[in-house]
DNA sequence: CGTCGTCGGTGAAACGGTTCATAGCATGAA
DNA sequence: TTCATGCTATGAACCGTTTCACCGACGACG
């Protein structure tokens, strides 16, 4: 019917000219129709639908200044957890007719910057972002020039910046006390690099609750730093702790991937789960339930995370807030046994 | 320091005031360097950070009408299979310089009509799109007005669309070959609607590999329905499958997910695996070579599908074509047992 | 019969950039 | 000295909307 040929997008003035009637009229149609009679915004309609007219977006918005649009950068898409937290972030948006624009800036600091200058050029109304670097400057920077900010699973270290965390000294702690409950004197801990501030505070979190319940955290802990946060990682790590001359009773993971590496080596090892080795995780993703060995792990309320985020992006009194939310020990068999 | 108070943002003009130039040469300097002398360029760049000016993108867009941006809608961000293939269209377009605005349909057509509005409005370069309905007039109609549409995950019946897709009659029926060649003779197939083109696309490849290995797919295939394709379907499918008066040796899953259920069940009735049950899974996600009886399952080139999705995207010349990759079937303990 | 308020519609300014024709100004050649 | 040349810089037009001051017509009212 109509022609392919990719030509020139039809402009409000093409309606105008079509429905002859002046722009403003065309404008008040699509904005306010009330405003509009009865006939002439029939008229106005279709020649909108006859040349298939979408209204240009950047004009809109140069000229409206706003625009119900938010970005948010996290460190991996492929990252169950980020992902999860994006959803929570997706549907506070959308209570609100807002729309995302997702990136991942795979832990690259210019890759960040790349999408906050975007995000900025195209005005959104803030952003939520998982910061790649220790570094908040540039943030806060930027929430000084008026775009609002969130930090994304990572407490703010200053009053200016809102963020939306979970307590991961908690979460450690929690695992830790279950562990000892259990009757765990020696525990290994399998954990990133304390550079990722993560991985600091769950370590923290241990070394606390291990103090709290009368152990001496130098002979009941034995921290063992891995390089990569997985699986391979979880592999190596174990293959350290089961080589110790007093072997551990009980291993804590840093994430979940790291837990089944942990696993798959102690089955290998033909050391039972938990008897042998108890396994603790951290994450508690999909199939942390599903595993041979259901595994214990702490979790993390991602959904909310990202829902929560959402809401003080966009907060009308732009309020400043720092939120922390309580992680959850999940037991399951990697702890307790068949039960 | 500076005040919190958003004040309006430093403009052009305002740039070329401070500078003492004219706004020409102010967008000289951002787009043509070379055409602005040293010492002019050297003020005007003072100006710029004196101010902290950040170019209006809508603006630039409004008058340049190009756009980097492309826009990608899947139908659910929180699932590995499409975050991988999103991470494939990100790495592909950063080489391009373009960005990525990722968005989920939930499967719902609204949510996708809408976001396709959206970036229609915003004049991305085109959209690459995990369909959430059979009926695909309204992409057809989108690429007649001269928006680059490439389908996802999903080949194209009509050859006005690009798209890319992975093979998955193939899929199925290299699962189907190998567990046959184990010596397999009765296999039974946790599936999902046939409404949901994988699932038809799935069962006829393992009819297809039946047939022309000489089975009888009538008695060599058992495919049981299930509702969700999740551990939970993968759990009451497998569950079906034991209470088979003549019980297949084999199970074959529509994804890794059912898998895991039907390991689980497996394994919570005692019944071996693989020796008094084979299993396959699909989509090989990161976890299936982790788990404590690893997974066979058919892996397929998400990074792949997504950089090719977003090549043609990209393609100076526009072109229209339908792209299919080949599965590959990754061989693990659930079905060879401990090699 | 004038005045007034309402309704429906108009047209131009403004948003903040890019682009392009043009002009000023050295410089070097004739 | 004159003139062509090349380099910089200028300023106005333009992109497609929204918004707002304004205007004509019309019915109600005193």
């Amino acid at each position: 019917m109509t022609t392919t040929a990719p030509r020139r997008r039809a402009s409000i003035s093409d309606v105008a000219r079509q429905a002859k009637v002046s722009v403003g009229t065309v404008s008040n149609v699509l904005n306010r129709p009330d405003r509009v009679s009865p006939a002439t915004r029939e008229r106005v309609l279709a020649a909108i639908d006859d040349l298939a007219f979408v209204p240009n977006g950047s004009a809109r918005q140069l000229r409206a200044g706003t625009i119900t649009t938010a970005g948010a950068i996290v460190l991996d898409v492929s990252n169950p957890f980020f992902t999860d937290v994006a959803r929570g972030i997706e549907d506070r948006l959308e209570e609100a007719d807002y729309t995302l624009m997702l990136a991942s800036s795979d832990e690259k600091p210019e890759r960040e910057a790349r999408y906050l200058r975007l995000f900025e050029e195209h005005g959104v109304q803030g952003v939520m972002v998982v910061p790649a670097t220790q570094d908040l400057e540039h943030l806060e920077t930027l929430r000084a020039r008026g775009l609002r900010v969130v930090l994304l699973d990572r407490p703010s270290p200053v009053d200016t910046l809102s963020s939306v965390a979970v307590d991961d000294r908690a979460g450690a702690a929690a695992a830790a006390r279950h562990l000892v409950d259990l009757g765990h004197e020696r525990i290994a801990f399998l954990n990133g690099p304390h550079t990722i501030r993560q991985c600091a505070d769950r370590s923290a979190g241990l070394h606390d609750a291990l103090v709290e319940l009368g152990l001496d955290p130098v002979e009941a802990l034995v921290e063992i730093t891995i390089s990569t946060l997985n699986a391979d990682g979880g592999q190596t790590g174990t293959e350290q702790v089961l080589a110790l001359a007093e072997r551990p009773t009980a291993t804590m993971c840093v994430n979940d991937l790291t837990a089944l590496g942990a696993l798959r080596t102690l089955r290998a090892a033909d050391v039972p789960v938990p008897s042998g080795m108890a396994v603790v995780g951290y994450d508690d993703v999909t199939f942390a339930g599903e595993l041979a060995t259901p595994l214990t792990s702490v979790r993390q309320p991602t959904h909310q995370l990202g829902h929560r985020a959402a809401d003080l992006l966009l907060d009308p009194d732009d309020v400043v807030e720092q939120v922390t939310f309580q992680p959850e020990l999940v037991v399951r068999e990697s702890t307790t046994g068949v039960g």
